[in-house]
DNA sequence: TCCTACATGTAAGGCGTTACATGATTTA
DNA sequence: TAAATCATGTAACGCCTTACATGTAGGA
């Protein structure tokens, strides 16, 4: 149950609302994490009957009434003993990739055309991702200055960039030896 | 359903069993995509109802006997349709870079040795990704020689090194960082 | 003698997505 | 007037993992 663990992670930053935590992780995790408030709202519910966090209502007038949920020191102790253990290598799942395993069955033009397509999608991710850092780490990963407050947000948001970067490269490379296939094709 | 667009993909490129597709999925397709028997099995049952795939049972003596699937006409026709379309950006779950997320909660020296187990988790996926370019793609990925045939395979299995070389790099990076900051703790 | 490879299946339960359901306030 | 934001929930369905189940042959 990893999802259960992201959330006492989140929590251990400060009191949030199953609403926060949904907007968290599609802000800023997506490239690590998932889940929609369908899945958050009744495991919050089975968490705090375990007692790892407990919630506080919050009237509110011209916004809906919500539940700010927090921490307890049960919530903590087991979130530290999740991350002590490095997991097995996790099993991605890329069905763009997935793809281009068999595009031995489509023209070679199709072929570059949804690398293209699959270039432009990493492009947008990233432009994505660099604006976050711009917003969220101003000074830089390596600043001195920075406390160790969000220095891992830092790292984890560093990680997708290089990916989205990388993925760049590699379709651009895969464009070039498809390209020089076709004009060899030609010349033939 | 992408599992079923795999399967007749890799029975685009021959025939097989479901026990040879279990394999191949194992093997060489891990980096993007994972299924096991149990899974497989039953969507060929499907598949076949549908008319996507046929198959013949093959009789052996000293070894169990099987059922060797190959595609039809309308499964190549349904393999095409569903490559020609660029799916959205897939969402990936790494439970560990999850975990570095979190790493405030752990002393410096604690999330430096998980970085550093990490990095060798990657290490060996990437000598395990080598030894398969080495025996499959010995001439390399822009050999005039090499045909269209094993091209896209060679192309995602590239995939697969360049992004655990950048999880490498990104891991010594990311240790760097760390180090640092506890000799200007020790420092002050 | 034990493990691995070959080969195919089923069953239970957990995880995840999509859709349904409500409703006030602010912004375009 | 239409959409997005805030805010919480449920229900149905599908996907995926883990475990159960069986049996032979060959190698360490």
């Amino acid at each position: 149950m990893s999802l259960k663990h992201a959330l006492l992670g989140l929590l251990s930053e400060g009191e949030a609302t199953g609403y926060d935590l949904t907007k968290m992780f599609e802000l800023s995790m997506s490239h690590y994490w998932h889940a929609g408030h369908s899945q958050i709202y009744p495991l919050l519910d089975d968490m705090e009957k375990q007692g790892l966090i407990v919630f506080e209502h919050v009237v509110q007038k011209d916004k809906p009434n919500k539940k700010v949920y927090r921490l307890t020191l049960p919530g903590r102790a087991a979130l530290i003993a999740w991350l002590k253990v490095e997991p097995p290598p996790s099993r991605h799942k890329d069905e763009s990739l997935l793809k281009v395993r068999f595009f031995e069955n489509l023209p070679l033009q199709d072929a570059i055309a949804l690398l293209r397509a699959r270039r432009c999608s990493h492009q947008a991710t990233l432009d994505n991702f660099r604006k976050l850092e711009a917003t969220y780490f101003p000074e830089g990963p390596d600043t001195k200055r920075s406390g160790l407050g969000n220095l891992y947000a830092h790292f984890t948001l560093r990680r997708g960039i290089l990916y989205e970067q990388d993925s760049i490269r590699w379709c651009r490379w895969a464009i070039t030896q498809l390209r020089r296939r076709v004009r060899e094709s030609r010349g033939v």
